[in-house]
DNA sequence: ATGGGCACCTGGCTGC
DNA sequence: TGCAGCCAGGTGCCCA
């Protein structure tokens, strides 16, 4: 479910209940997420106090005073503030108790999230060490993608979701961006020209900025920490539109799929 | 190295 | 109503 924007308006909904607290219990209700939650999992975070709330690509990093607790949430997973009396509901796995009589629960029905609490830079965990930029820092320019393209045989499409090239697109803002870029997500990586990596870079970012302002987008399940959807949905141009007049040149919206997974497009705006 | 496909898992929807 | 089949915001891993 979640991409960068769902990533951070949740990081900036955690960050300011989480710093400064102290970690007073922590309840596992199943370990078999993505990767099986150690014994120890518990005992490691238990009595920890959270300095910060940090973000690299689509992981969350929860930084404490011994060590950083790195969270994914997969497809379908989701990190609630409530009060600790809250009922459980199915799929709650994970909750962390504050010394603030709050507390947080990792909700996530397909389990493909994960958590590993690590001592020392969680920069150097073997999920984080190869990770690309990210898309929003000055380093994703146009230099930068278009080396990365050069000699690329891929659909563009697959190669701006590719966390080697740059970190924090998914199948939602990969079709959008593309759009907002003029470019057919189906073309070889290594056709594009200057112009179009250019066009592309921007949009990447101005749409990833811009569903952050809104909270994110939510199709299913996606929640923020409230519990409140994201409100960008309204602004997607292709995503989930197929046979909708495209909201630009009015031509139907076209899906294909790329890679087992669904690409949305406009055949008359990209090309 | 690169590209493509599968696997992990549950729930919701569609169509017979 | 029941059930099979298909689809879903991700990504590590295996193979050619």
């Amino acid at each position: 479910m979640p991409e960068l924007p769902e990533v951070e308006t949740t990081r900036r909904g955690l960050e300011p209940v989480l710093r400064g607290r102290r970690i007073v219990a922590v309840r596992v209700t199943e370990r078999r997420l993505r990767w099986r939650l150690p014994a120890g999992f518990e005992a490691e975070l238990t009595g920890r106090s959270i300095r910060a709330v940090g973000r690299r690509a689509k992981y969350l990093l929860i930084d404490t005073d011994g060590g950083t607790l790195i969270v994914h949430l997969g497809m379908s997973g989701n990190l609630r503030v409530l009060g600790s009396d809250a009922a459980r509901r199915a799929h709650d796995h994970v909750e962390i108790v504050l010394d603030s009589g709050r507390t947080v629960r990792f909700n996530d029905p397909r389990r493909f999230g994960s958590m590993h609490f690590v001592r020392g830079n969680p920069e150097e965990h073997a999920l984080l060490r190869h990770l690309a930029p990210e898309p929003l820092s000055a380093a994703f320019d146009s230099a930068y993608l278009w080396a990365g393209t050069r000699g690329r045989r891929v659909a563009i499409k697959a190669l701006v979701m590719n966390s080697g090239v740059v970190v924090g697109v998914g199948n939602i803002y990969a079709s959008e961006a593309l759009f907002r870029a003029g470019v057919s997500p189906r073309r070889a990586a290594g056709r594009l020209t200057r112009a179009e990596v250019g066009r592309l870079v921007l949009a990447i970012k101005r749409v990833l900025a811009a569903a952050i302002k809104a909270g994110g987008t939510t199709l299913r399940d996606y929640v923020d920490t409230d519990g409140s959807p994201g409100y960008f949905r309204q602004k997607l141009f292709v995503y989930e539109r197929v046979g909708l007049a495209c909201r630009v040149c009015r031509t139907p919206i076209r899906q294909m799929v790329q890679g087992q997974r669904s690409t949305y497009w406009c055949p008359s705006c990209q090309s």
